[in-house]
DNA sequence: GCCTTATAGAAAAACATTTTCTATAAGCGT
DNA sequence: ACGCTTATAGAAAATGTTTTTCTATAAGGC
């Protein structure tokens, strides 16, 4: 998904975009990586300007209930990634946090009507890429 | 799992069996349910006695690294809930939090050698529980 | 029983996240 | 292009959670 579909999926909630968001998200969906709100702040005023904190905060709030972003606990922390197109899951890095998509879900074709009524699942390997199958992280 | 194999495992990983600690344990193990620090906390302290809430977080961090407790992130809550015997998996009711365990694994039998080596994964379902379709949560 | 050392728990500190408040600017209608 | 309405930015404060520190206690080995 690209810059401008996620814009229009703002603004058709009315969220409005501004010129902010718009540095925080190109950062955010350029990179491929999960981020706490602290590190995505300090990649921003890296890149582009300094932004508040609080708008990062904002955006991934707004985005996670748009479904834009899926939020990971690893550690204690809070990781986002940006998750977008169709039905997938992730495979996460232990060392590097960065995240692949895995697409082929067995699930939705399982019943769980016993269960109960089903919104969403979410599927989440954890392990070493391999970039970082050495012992010391590489990426 | 029972409460004499849990502490076994304590033991074996040289952590010391408190009366606290049994309190607590009896209490997350007999529920069935997931609990934040502080809701557990307060659990305990209805059923048996007072105890520190750092025993209860000090107690978590031991339980997820035993694995014998997962982690979930719910609203930016983070919950804890008790997980053992074989692999398994987990839907979460959004309504009353409670948790049931979904045996049968399809990921095993795939292949993620290209992607990376997999420690753990975790797949977990969330929707709303028998008890809690009605439009008020029941249980 | 004695000794070593992990643990309990209160209090403080550290940390992450949310709220508040005011100035600003986005996006609409004209 | 202009003005109006209202969401948003960002600093600062407040809040809430989690961790650390410190000392007394008790668990478990000998």
């Amino acid at each position: 998904m690209d810059l401008e579909t996620v814009k229009s999926k703002l603004h058709a909630m009315n969220f409005r975009l501004t010129q902010e968001r718009e540095w925080v998200l190109r950062v955010f969906m350029e990179s491929g990586e999960m981020f706490t709100a602290m590190q995505l702040y300090d990649r921003v005023k890296e890149q582009y300007n300094k932004v508040g904190l609080t708008t990062v905060y904002r955006l991934f709030e707004v985005l996670t209930k748009l479904r834009l972003v899926t939020p990971f606990l690893i550690d204690g922390e809070i990781y986002y990634t940006f998750c977008s197109g169709g039905h997938h899951h992730h495979f996460v890095c232990l060392d590097c946090h960065r995240v692949k998509n895995i697409y082929g879900c067995e699930m939705d074709t399982r019943d769980f009507s016993e269960i109960g009524k089903i919104e969403y699942h979410r599927m989440d390997l954890f392990g070493h890429c391999e970039n970082c199958q050495g012992s010391v992280p590489s990426c």
